[in-house]
DNA sequence: TCTGGGGTCCTAGGACCC
DNA sequence: TCTGGGGTCCTAGGACCC
């Protein structure tokens, strides 16, 4: 059997865990640029926000029904996932974790115990009691069943937090309650064609035929219907994989034509782009750049040009990296035009151990790599973008609202609502008065 | 004034190989 | 009257996930 456990709204749940005046108070949580709608605690759903609504369009509505909204506060959210990670394998040490909310457990070995219904309430209190974060407990035969449970669990808001199917009869009933649409694996376009071959519930699809599903979801789907259908298909990953590409891009806080601040973004996205490959011992061979105007400005003709570079040495140095880009950068900017966003890619990677040196390289690679090491080492000692290029500029991505630096600069974040970093920033610390 | 930011996998078709 | 039979690699585009 495996188990998915799902925490419960969790960027809204977040904001709770160090500000508990707000239980039971609907809370909103904005995407970065405080520019859409990601969470809703079950308040503000009942209340008729929707997943995705643009916030400057519905400020009046929730200033009305006293809803809290916050800019998105990823150091506090990743620092807590990290927490409810850590509690959930000291229960089942065999986890996958699947995105920063969510994780599968394998309970090969647990369910011969015929007691799923106690280990999924552990697993729920201690989560509760550790981090203080909610969470949903789905436990099937298959993964795709697991978030099916899952799914369904939330659904029918059970109270105790679990739904456990381990028999056919159950299954099938719960397969029943779930739109096609609601299924792990099927988005809008294949519910939209499943729709038109009168396929509505997750049980009507595990009776379509299995040539008739891999023509029109490829292997893919056919998986899904297997894994469905209780056949396990989607083996347990439990260590990252390391990725193979990586993109750092933001929208600007506000839209500028100004060059030199546009290649300070880039410059900063490059710099990221290169700590994340290092963190993962890979070297890029290629690096991409793009910018854009805002698409939904009707008032300008939309613009949005990329440039890739092939590097003549696979690299992860953050001034290599960031050299090529404000290369690829002078390549496709123009004056004149008011950009909403940029962005940096790297691709094509090769472990770091592995690169293939060019017989004109001029670079002292080793030199350079010592010099990463140290930058990489005192920017975890002495905090985020301590140590930088000068043309990152001197404003910081990472610093709080309140303590950046006076200069303004338009291509950084708009974050009006962010919450304190109470859980990994000394300055942020919650204060106890007893 | 204002509309997010990451990723993965699969397939088809073209170019090329012997 | 007639024009083989395999392959691989790469890319773009489309689908999906959180």
């Amino acid at each position: 059997m495996i188990a998915l456990v799902d925490c419960n709204n969790f960027y809204a749940s977040c904001e709770r865990v160090f500000n508990p005046s707000l239980d039971g108070k609907p809370i909103v949580v904005l995407s970065n640029n405080d520019g859409c709608v990601i969470a809703r605690s079950q308040e503000a759903k009942d209340k008729g926000v929707e997943m995705g609504e643009v916030a400057f369009q519905r400020m009046d509505f929730y200033a009305a029904n006293s809803i809290h909204v916050f800019s998105s506060n990823y150091t506090l959210y990743g620092d807590l996932s990290r927490r409810v990670m850590e509690t959930l394998a000291s229960v089942i040490p065999e986890i996958e974790i699947y995105s920063i909310d969510e994780a599968f457990l394998d309970l090969t070995g647990y369910a011969q115990f015929n007691d799923l219904a106690t280990l999924a309430s552990t697993m729920r209190e201690r989560v509760y009691q550790n981090i203080g974060i909610p969470v949903s407990v789905g436990i099937a035969p298959t993964k795709a069943l697991a978030k099916i449970a899952n799914r369904l669990c939330k659904k029918l808001k059970r109270k105790n937090g679990f739904i456990i199917l381990d028999n056919q009869e159950k299954i099938d009933a719960a397969l029943k309650m779930v739109a096609i649409g609601d299924v792990w694996g099927i988005g809008r376009r294949y519910a939209k064609l499943l729709n038109g071959y009168h396929v509505t519930t997750a049980y009507e699809f595990t009776k379509l035929n299995d040539d008739f599903v891999k023509k029109h979801l490829s292997v893919v789907g056919l998986r899904l219907l297997h894994e469905l259908r209780g056949k396990p298909c989607l083996d347990m990953e439990f260590s990252a994989s390391a990725k193979k590409n990586i993109c750092t891009s933001r929208s600007f806080g506000s839209q500028t034509d100004s060059y030199l601040e546009i290649r300070e973004a880039v410059a900063n996205h490059a710099a990221m782009c290169a700590e994340k490959l290092r963190r993962q011992k890979s070297c890029a061979a290629v690096v991409s750049v793009f910018i854009e105007t805002n698409r939904f400005d009707t008032r300008q003709v939309y613009v949005g040009r990329s440039k890739s570079i092939n590097l003549p040495v696979a690299s992860n140095d953050t001034t290599e990296l960031t050299h090529y880009a404000l290369k690829a950068l002078d390549l496709i900017y123009k004056a004149g035009i008011r950009y909403k966003k940029a962005g940096v890619i790297v691709l094509d990677f090769v472990p770091q151990e592995n690169v293939q040196a060019n017989l004109f390289d001029v670079e002292n690679r080793e030199r350079k790599k010592q010099l990463m090491q140290t930058v990489d080492k005192l920017n975890r000692w002495a905090g985020k973008g301590m140590v930088k290029l000068a043309v990152q500029g001197t404003g910081s991505f990472n610093v709080k609202a309140q303590n950046e630096p006076k200069e303004h600069r338009s291509w950084q974040l708009r974050r009006e609502r962010l919450s304190p970093r109470y859980s990994t920033c000394w300055e942020e610390l919650l204060t106890v008065r007893i």
